[in-house]
DNA sequence: GAGGGGCCTTGATGTGGGACAAACGGACCT
DNA sequence: AGGTCCGTTTGTCCCACATCAAGGCCCCTC
C-alpha cells in the first residue's frame, strides 16, 4: 500500500431524502417528515469493490445495508464447502436480514461490481420504528416479501425445469431493472453462468446451452453477458406450461 | 349435521403465561409482565381438522396464527397448478408471516392433523411491538430465522442428492421434535411421501425408495410412517459429505 | 501483437431420479 | 370375513441434466 493513500472511510453523508431510490428502498410510502428521521440514522455510506465481500457468514451483525449502486449475490456455504447462491441484489435493495435472527449473518454477500451501500445500524432503526409506526410497517413488509420470494424460488428449485427456471430468473431480473429505469427487453448481466447455474440449482453448461437454445429458438439474443429478449410472451410461456 | 351441535366457534382464552409452548413460541424471552400484555392481544383459538385450510393464498390477511397443537404445511401453487410445499410447522412455530407484504396470503396453510392454532390479529401485534421493545425484536427474529430456513432449503433443493435431502430432512425434524420433548431417534411422520417429497424437490417414489435404501443399510427402520432412526451419525455424514 | 487467463460454448458420454405400471398393505367400511 | 380405497413399495425403462473434455472468445498485460 502506498504511503500517500490511507485507507479512506466514507465520510459521506447519505440522504434518503434526495435518493433516487426513495420508492424502491426502505423509506417507500413514508412522509417527508419521516425520511428526514431516517436520515439522521442512515449515517454512512461503504463502497466496496467488485469481488469483495459486504459481509460474511458468521460475522457478527450489526447493521442492515441497502444497495444504492451496483450489484451484490448472496451466497451460503455447506459445511462441506458447497456453495448456493441465495439471491442478487440491485438498487434499493437490502442486505442483511439474515443477520438479525441470530445477530450473525448466516450468509456472505459479495460485489458482482464495484458498489456503493448505505448504512443502516440496525439497533437505531430498531428504536426509531419504534417511534414511526409507518417505519416498522414498511420494514416487516420487507422481510414478509422477502419470505415470498424464497418461497419462488423453492417452488422455481423444487419443481421446474431447465428451460422454465431460466427463463423465470431471466423475466424476474427484467421486471426488476425495469421498475428501476431500464428497459425491459435488453440486459447485461452481472454474474458468471456458473453463478446463474448455483441460483437455478443447475450447472453452467446446462445455464450457457440453455441460453443457445433459446437463441436458436429465436426468443433471445445472447452475446456472453448482453442478453436481448426478442419474445418475451415465450419466455413468458415456458414458464406457466406445465410440458413436464 | 345433528340438531343438537351449533357450529361451534371457540371462544376458548388463550393464555400465552401459562402455555407450555412459551419458550418456544412468539413469548420466547419476554417478562411476565410482557407476556400479561401479549394475552390480552391474543384473543382467541382456532381448531382445524386434518386435510382443512387454515388460510388459502389470496386470502386477505388479518392475523397471524401460532401453531398450538398439531401439525400444518404450507404450500405455494404456480399458475399452471404445479404446487410446491415451503414448509412443515409444529407446535410453537408462527404461520402467516408471508402475508404481511401485500395483505394477501401468499401460501395455503392446510392441517396435517386435527390441530389448534392461536389467533394472533396483525394490527394488534403491530401496536403492541411499538409499546414492547424487546416484542419487536422477537419478532424481527422470527422472521430473519423464516428467512435463513429458507436459505436452507434453497441449498438443499438446489445442490443435494436424494439421500442427502432425505437425511437433511429427517435430521431437522427430529431436532425440532426433540425440542418439544419428545425423542431424537424415534418419529412418526404426519405427512405423506408425496408432501416429503415435495418439500424436498422430488418425486414420491424417489422418497420411498430412499427410505428403503436407509433401511437396508440399517441407518432406518421404517413402517409406514413410524420411522427410528439407528444411526444418527450415518445420517449426520451423508448430510456432509460432498460424495458428488 | 503475442501470450495468457477467465469465462463461455459445444460435443460426447454417463447417470440419478423421473415416468409408468403393478402389486402390496393397512384402515375403514359393510 | 371380504371389499374398497388410498398411500406405499418395488420393478423397468428412459430422459434431462451432470460430467468430462476440448476448443473459442474476450480482455488484460507486457
Amino acid at each position: 500500500m502506498s504511503l500517500a493513500t490511507p485507507v479512506r472511510i466514507e465520510p459521506l453523508k447519505s440522504h434518503c431524502s434526495s435518493c433516487n431510490l426513495r420508492e424502491l428502498c426502505l423509506p417507500v410510502g413514508l412522509s417527508n417528515e419521516q425520511v428526514e428521521r431516517l436520515d439522521a440514522l442512515v449515517a454512512s455510506r461503504r463502497t466496496i469493490e467488485r469481488g469483495q465481500a459486504l459481509f460474511r457468514a458468521g460475522d457478527s451483525f450489526v447493521s442492515l445495508f441497502a444497495v444504492r449502486t451496483g450489484f451484490f449475490k448472496t451466497t451460503v456455504v455447506a459445511e462441506d464447502g458447497r456453495d448456493q447462491v441465495t439471491g442478487f441484489q440491485m438498487a434499493g435493495e437490502l442486505l442483511g436480514l439474515d443477520g438479525i435472527g441470530t445477530e450473525r449473518h448466516a450468509c456472505d454477500a459479495v460485489a458482482l461490481e464495484d458498489s456503493t451501500v448505505c448504512v443502516i445500524p440496525y439497533g437505531q432503526l430498531e428504536g426509531l420504528s419504534l417511534e414511526i409506526t409507518d417505519l416498522q410497517r414498511v420494514f416487516h413488509k420487507i422481510m414478509s416479501r422477502e419470505i415470498v420470494r424464497e418461497h419462488g424460488v423453492m417452488l422455481l428449485l423444487g419443481s421446474m425445469r431447465a428451460e422454465e427456471r431460466l427463463a423465470a430468473f431471466l423475466l424476474n431480473l427484467t421486471q426488476r431493472l425495469h421498475a428501476r429505469g431500464f428497459s425491459r427487453s435488453a440486459l447485461v448481466l452481472r454474474m458468471s453462468r456458473e453463478e446463474i447455474g448455483s441460483y437455478l440449482g443447475l450447472k453452467l453448461e446446462t445455464v450457457s446451452r440453455t441460453f443457445s437454445r433459446f437463441q436458436a429458438e429465436g426468443i433471445l439474443e445472447v452475446k456472453q453477458r448482453d442478453i436481448r429478449i426478442l419474445d418475451q410472451d415465450g419466455l413468458r410461456k415456458l414458464v406457466n406450461s406445465s410440458t413436464c
